[in-house]
DNA sequence: TGCTATTATTTGCATTTACAAATAACTGGC
DNA sequence: GCCAGTTATTTGTAAATGCAAATAATAGCA
């Protein structure tokens, strides 16, 4: 065991990058990508979202965002809207066909929870969630002035 | 709080996705990027590894490897060298150049470990380490047949 | 109201990424 | 020693990514 494995962000990385290829490889079959869902997941918790707070919510840059939603769009799994209150603002909405397409990956998401969590009592899950949690809010202070 | 909270990989993605974009603002200045620091610190654990090795290490696929070390070759970072053993094989060294970058990034390095686990106790971070590795294992069943 | 600064999104463009196919070299059985 | 199958890396090519600039619209204030 070299330093590597003593180090968070590489540890962090490597977890997530195995579980990101492995998902994205069960549903590229479906013609879903890793990204799409992340976007269909978030519509699913809120529909409407703006572009700019799914980019927060997917960790997917704006301008990335944007095309991907382009494709998702053609694909006609979700439909941009103008924000009526804010027309610089665009809101994004899961179509019929999107929210099918959630409905189908839904399951395999929670088997990909249940995997990754084998063998992890309750209580350890929670603890690692709750420390993923504190992870994320500490980097905070390090973010783009 | 929704539902994406409570999923794992979410937690997961998006405290790596913070880590790796504010380390990778931290190294640009010095012409680095996060993927070249991850092959420099693989190097820097050992020295010579293969390019499967390298890939498998940090997470990046070989064909972008491949890639990635053209750059670094060329910036005189890293040399390619055929493996006398195997002829089929190339091992990756790093250069003088090469190894002081490291010595410059390795401080920044360890100052993101220390950020991100502030506020944890020298028990919580082992017990994070240790859940991240399980969880890595847990994942090596469902990898590409 | 009209102007300036700010905010939300998209577009331009060069780089990075990844799947698949190609290349190169090894291994084991004959 | 030679061939078939396997392993290590690279290359072809199309798509995804991200920074910076452009566009569009709001907000605050004189």
């Amino acid at each position: 065991m070299g330093p590597l494995d003593g180090y968070l962000p590489y540890l962090l990385n490597r977890a997530g990058a195995r579980i990101a290829t492995a998902f994205g490889e069960e549903v590229r079959p479906l013609g879903a990508t890793l990204q799409t869902w992340r976007v269909l997941a978030a519509l699913h918790e809120r529909d409407g979202r703006r572009m700019g707070d799914l980019s927060e919510t997917t960790s997917i840059e704006v301008s990335t965002l944007t095309r991907l939603v382009d494709n998702m769009e053609k694909k006609g799994l979700v439909a941009r809207r103008r924000d009526a209150a804010d027309a610089r603002a665009v809101t994004l909405h899961a179509t019929p066909a999107g929210r099918r397409m959630t409905r189908i990956i839904l399951p395999i998401a929670e088997r990909y929870e249940k995997v990754a969590l084998e063998g992890f009592s309750e209580t350890e899950a929670t603890v690692l969630k709750t420390a993923l949690r504190r992870l994320f809010d500490n980097m905070d202070g390090l973010r783009k002035s």
